[in-house]
RNA sequence: GGCGCGGUAGCCAAGUGGUAAGGCAGAGGUCUGCAAAACCUUUAUUCGCCGGUUCAAUUCCGGCCCGCGCCUCCA
């Protein structure tokens, strides 16, 4: 069964062929660094993980180009707030930023791009738009005249002749023919950070950096283009028009748009007080793992309704996937290979697969795997799964990992060492056959404060970290 | 108003024209020196409401109610 993604453009299930294969060339909207990155874009961001990994398992090779926004309007404000420079002020929250991004495990696309090193290229792009009638000049900045580009809200379906000049305030500041106009590039204002350019002294808009970046590194038509649903207007029916009216060719064969993130069920902003960044969230003792396990179990079309009691449930449900884990490292089975078993695994593996190709149906494939679980702790309660079977349930199980990314624990600092633990380990046993049941359950609460918790199974014992 | 999404057990959530996955919580049990941990079993006569199509609808169609997002800051 082929994977099949959901096409903003066509509003439909598609089936999903790179231009190339094997290669998916995928562009990402990656953050604006004006300050810590909040969960409601990890949302965005793990779906893209999932995206890349899913892609990965599927044979494709990604070539996956993320951008920085590293100038605009917060940015500018908040570094001549700070008096610094530009460079000085992004750079803290782009370090946050990817500190973070590898804390939820999500992997580096193959390049990642700061709009303030493409300004040469985003100029050409503007002049290529100026050569082909496409923009004007107001008070020094130059825009994009939509009329000149008749498809204009096709990906958004936005009817935009409804939209009049002076309907809303317009939050640019500046002087446009129409409210529907965009602007490409910003005439340079007292005090201002810029640069010189044929243009004149200014800087990028934000939606020619996406579409010109994309471009450079990707070539004309991308296969894939995501970020979040609200992206989807202006941003991307913006980055289209850039790109099209320079190439004439098609910018994007797949545009994937990821639902947002509410916090019990409110949008989450400032003023209610329920902004989180990763950073608050970890504070609160949450493991990076539940965090991303919560991220990505709600498929990515979906609105995630980010709760704490949710993130309790995630905890739990990783403890029972770690669990089963453990217990086909240490179990003991009797030799031989069980059929039923191993037919079980194989259409677990198939149910998980399907999900998966159905357009990332994240709880789908979850919910295939718990039901493997189950099925085959049964199995082994019952002695019916063998010594044989091991190594395809193993192997299942990292195939879902591959994906999910949440059985190894991320490791706590100035925790005992397995050597110490074991050592307790042994000590404790000894205590117990001399039935010193005092001292065995004085190790076991002092390793407990170590957050180790012993399991005592017919198998024997067997420890894990909480 | 325009465009779009959703309303499934206490919570999260998948799903199909033939009679409801999974996770968490709850209940019961197994194991154990006691525990803990773990594992197993169990929990929706019902899928927002009202009509219609059909042998059969949670799933298709129409209407209604409720919640939410976007409509040029925004993942």
């Amino acid at each position: 069964m082929a994977l099949r993604l959901f096409n903003t453009a066509s509003q439909q299930l598609e089936d999903f062929t790179p231009l190339n294969p094997p290669t998916v060339r995928m562009y990402t909207c990656g953050p604006t660094v004006y300050n810590y990155v909040h969960i409601g874009n990890f949302r965005t961001f793990a779906f893209q993980d999932i995206l890349r990994r899913w892609l990965a398992y599927r044979g494709y090779h990604l070539d996956h180009v993320m951008n920085i926004t590293d100038v605009e309007d917060k940015i500018i404000r908040g570094a001549m707030a700070e008096n610094k420079s530009l460079r000085e002020y992004t750079q803290q929250y782009e370090d946050a930023f990817l500190e973070d991004s590898a804390t939820l495990r999500l992997q580096k696309p193959e390049r990642i791009a700061r709009a303030t090193e493409h300004i040469d290229e985003m100029v050409e792009a503007i002049q290529a738009l100026t050569e082909g009638g496409h923009t004007y000049v107001s008070e020094g900045s130059i825009y994009f005249r939509i009329a000149t580009f008749p498809r204009y809200g096709r990906l958004s379906r936005l009817h935009v002749e409804g939209m009049q000049a002076g309907a809303r305030v317009d939050m640019d500041e500046y002087e446009k023919d129409d409210a529907r106009d965009f602007v490409l590039w910003k005439a340079q204002r007292d005090g201002e950070p810029g640069w010189d350019t044929p243009l004149g002294p200014g800087r990028p808009g934000w939606h020619i950096e996406c579409s010109t970046m994309a471009n450079k590194y990707l070539g004309d038509t991308l296969d894939i283009h995501t970020g979040g649903i609200d992206l989807t207007f202006p941003h991307h029916e913006n980055e289209i028009a850039q790109a099209e009216c320079i190439s004439h060719k098609q910018f994007v064969r797949y545009w994937l748009h990821a639902e947002h993130l509410i916090v019990e069920g409110q949008k989450m902003s400032k003023s209610l007080g329920n902004f989180y960044t990763l950073r608050d969230v970890l504070q609160r003792g949450y493991s990076p793992e539940a965090i991303r396990y919560r991220l990505t179990a709600v498929p990515y079309r979906n609105k995630l309704n980010f709760t704490f009691a949710d993130l309790d449930a995630a905890e739990t449900a990783i403890d029972r996937l770690r669990n089963f884990a453990l217990r086909l490292e240490t179990g003991k089975f009797k030799e031989g290979k069980c059929p039923e078993v191993e037919a079980r695994i194989a259409r677990a593996r198939t149910e998980f697969e399907t999900d998966m190709d159905d357009d990332l149906n994240t709880a789908g494939a979850l919910g295939a795997i718990f039901e493997y679980v189950r099925e085959t702790n049964a199995a082994m309660d019952s002695g019916e799964f063998c010594a044989g079977n091991v190594e395809d349930a193993k192997a299942l199980l990292s195939a879902f990992d591959r994906i999910f990314d949440v059985l190894t624990p991320t490791p706590r600092e100035g925790s005992l060492s397995d050597a110490e633990v074991d050592a307790l380990i042994a000590e404790r046993q000894r205590a117990r056959m001399e039935r010193n049941f005092k001292r065995s359950d004085e190790i076991r609460d002092e390793l407990a404060a170590q957050g180790i918790i012993l399991e005592d199974t017919r198998d024997g014992i067997r420890w894990k970290r909480k």
